[in-house]
DNA sequence: ATCGTGTTGAGACTGTGTATCATCTAGCAC
DNA sequence: GTGCTAGATGATACACAGTCTCAACACGAT
């Protein structure tokens, strides 16, 4: 759950207009929680009675995206989703539970990429780390369970 | 560029049976550099006069998914690509600019992993480095180039 | 209120990947 | 070698994600 303000407030600042449709579907992603596919949001749409097209579904997850209030993340099957996230580069743990994601800090990970860099000989410009297991919650919830 | 009789054999030990499509399309990969796509074996298979169908193609490469001798990749332009690799864990360097391929050990990133699972409290299970760069030859056809 | 430009929605289109199903064949038992 | 059977094949249809087009529209600057 995120604030809808944010994700409004980023398409402005990359110069994005203001729309009606625009501010619907960004108000429809704040309430989701844990990534989100395009066709979810497409079918989320549809449910909640909005009468955006699956076009500007895409345009506007796009101009999200360009806008750095959320990023694609790839899921382990293959899947494409996408997070609401704060704009410096991170990484995200997903719970394939349950789908909540936690935000890593690229960190430790930087002195590695740069490690890796020397080592194969490669000038690494990008990145992209993504883990997946399951959160606390879920943790608890299974050994609570399974006893 | 791979030898071939790697990938029979994978299929092979993996309990996939011997079959001329799949000789001609594990032969077709091995004289491949470089990470393909699906969409590139179906070409390039047609190119050479095989007559496999597409759904062979699939089923093969996920055969060999399977059986551990390709890795499916996600490019950053969020394409699924596969590498010919060893079947221990490891990770990709993948060149931007001809698509040659590094492989990297697990290594230190395992560790940085267990650490991260310590302060999210997650308990992570898989996770996916993928790094993009320029290979060492293309860096130095660049410098060379644009000076 | 006017105007230019960015945005929209409908639908056609492309490309990737899967499902179906009748036919075929690898590999095994004999 | 022959016969058998599970697994593999290819053609085709299908499902789905994502892009493109284009006429109509509306934001927001003036």
């Amino acid at each position: 759950m995120t604030d809808q303000a944010i994700f409004d407030r980023a398409l402005d600042a990359a110069g994005y207009r203001q729309t009606a449709p625009r501010r619907a579907l960004t108000s429809l992603v704040a309430g989701l929680d844990g990534p989100f596919t395009s066709a979810q949001v497409v079918d989320e749409a549809g449910a909640q009675g909005l009468r955006v097209g699956r076009a500007t579904v895409f345009r506007t997850l796009d101009a999200l995206e360009r806008s750095g209030a959320i990023e694609r993340i790839d899921l382990p099957s293959g899947d494409h989703a996408y997070v609401a996230c704060a704009p410096a580069h991170h990484h995200h743990v997903v719970c394939s539970a349950c789908g909540r994601t936690a935000e890593v800090a690229d960190g430790d990970l930087a002195a590695l990429v740069a490690r890796i860099g020397r080592r194969t000989g490669y000038r690494i410009d990008t990145h992209r780390l993504e883990l997946f297991g399951l959160c606390p919650a879920c943790v608890a919830l299974q050994e609570g369970g399974s006893s």
